[in-house]
DNA sequence: ATACCGATTAACT
DNA sequence: GTTAATCGGTATA
């Protein structure tokens, strides 16, 4: 079942990115379908954290989007060259947001394929993107309609597979790089 | 206006 | 281990 607007819109961004683990994203994005079980997640918590775009109030036309309901898209452009796909949780006016990091392959196997030049792995933000056709033209993109979406497939993930760490590439933040913000799936325990 | 840097990746040595 | 690729945001003037 596709995730309702109220699992978007809770307050504890930390809490979205772990139990986005194990739920599947799906795009269909010019006429490809493609379904992939989500297997890394950060949270980034707001005008609070050092590590967030919207750090301090941030508010640009790249943020902006940061700023809505929860359940949209934020998809940004990193380093020039990597699109990469964050769902906006709480509600509007609280710019929280998790970024994917890592899926597994489930359906449209080939279109990723095709996609990413023959090239299978789904790891890294800007690689899943490619794999799943996400672009920086997805921003604002409503994750309740039928381009991109996530569903809870009853996939169960036990806490005890799920490691817990420091977030990737966020020294810049000081105290805030080491907050525990990261999910991951074991690897002795991925798909 | 210019300069520097980043929530990264793949291809190198 | 190192580095090129490449562009929007941010700071400074």
């Amino acid at each position: 079942m596709k995730l309702p607007r109220s699992f978007y819109t809770r307050p504890d961004v930390v809490a979205i990115a772990r139990e986005l683990i194990g739920k599947v994203l799906v795009t269909r994005i010019e006429e490809r379908m493609t379904a992939a079980i989500i297997t890394e997640t950060e949270a980034y918590a707001g005008v609070g954290d050092k590590a967030s775009h919207a750090w301090n109030g941030r508010r640009t036309a790249r943020t902006e989007v940061m700023y809505a309901q929860g359940g949209t898209a934020y998809v940004y452009l990193c380093y020039g060259i990597h699109h990469l796909f964050n769902v906006v949780t709480h509600v509007e006016g609280v710019p929280h947001a998790v970024l994917i990091r890592a899926v597994h392959p489930l359906e449209g196997v080939a279109h990723m394929r095709e996609r990413r030049q023959g090239r299978t792995t789904t790891d890294g933000p800007g690689t899943l993107s490619i794999a799943l056709g996400i672009r920086t033209a997805h921003t604002g993109t409503d994750l309740l309609g039928d381009t991109i979406w996530i569903e809870d497939r009853d996939i169960i993930v036990p806490r005890r597979h799920i490691i817990t760490g420091p977030r990737i590439g966020v020294d810049y933040a000081g105290a805030d790089a080491l907050l525990p913000y990261r999910f991951r799936v074991s690897p002795s325990h991925l798909p």
